[in-house]
DNA sequence: CGATAAATCACCCGTTCGGGTGAAGGTTTT
DNA sequence: AAAACCTTCACCCGAACGGGTGATTTATCG
């Protein structure tokens, strides 16, 4: 942004030479104010686009992949924090077992756990379950 | 998009008509060359910067959450039409049986997709299934 | 300190999933 | 026409999943 900037102000200047320098030699005597302008007009719409462009572009890219985990929708819900890690691992496309594995309990504790989180969550399917914690934002 | 054309063209006439206006009367005398570009030269920035972003909101908002199908990756797997179609259902939360509801044929034709993708897309579960499907552009 | 919630584990039962094989009918390509 | 491919369906079997109940041990909060 700060590179964009710096360019537009580059472009400014070198703008404002270039008139200057035609100013006062051959041609501007010949041709009409109207062509100036517009030229100019012309010249800085292309400009303001760019620019405008790249000075957009990076917000929109950082607003998408950013993910902000959605605490108050996980209280509401009553989601206790090793259940949002079990859905975190379910999400990821692990089975019961290996979640087991992964978190050093017994696979029964996981079963409890994803049997709740598909209570709080309303759904009756670990697929169902991960796409609706996705659409809520409990999970990125 | 039609509109911002339009728009465009009726300030850039407004602004024409605002020169010739002022240009014929009293103000133009008084100032110079340099007044005149710059505030043309702002003018059009801004116009440039607001079009250009009404121009290309549409596409970025499109670019972004829209979703463009990577048929080459879907032709390198491998994975037909109907293949592709159970893919989705799946990624939708739906069980096998609701898929064949969906399709009007056999859970074992379903299950036979789905075998057929998950040896295709190199995983052994629908969940992962679901995600390597994502990454690859393959659904939404 | 007692109540409450969380985390842990177990068992049962029925359903769903995944993996493998086989096969029939249709379309496309060669 | 033959080969290749897609789609459809079937059956079997073991593993994974979902649903329910019950119990113990830690926190944690009032």
């Amino acid at each position: 942004m700060t590179r964009t900037i710096i360019f537009y102000g580059v472009a400014l200047a070198a703008l404002v030479l270039v008139l200057k320098f035609i100013e006062y030699r051959f041609i501007v005597r010949d041709l009409s104010i109207e062509f100036y302008l517009g030229a100019v007009a012309l010249f800085f719409t292309v400009l303001g686009v760019w620019a405008g462009r790249k000075l957009t572009r990076k917000k929109i890219v950082t607003v998408g992949p950013a993910f902000v985990l959605n605490e108050v929708e996980l209280q509401r819900l009553g989601i206790s924090k090793r259940e949002h890690e079990v859905l975190g691992l379910m999400a990821e496309g692990l089975s019961n077992q290996e979640i087991a594995d992964h978190l050093f309990v017994s696979l029964n504790t996981v079963k409890t756990h994803t049997s709740n989180l598909f209570l709080k969550l309303e759904v009756s399917r670990r697929t169902q379950a991960v796409q609706r914690a996705k659409q809520l934002r409990l999970i990125p």
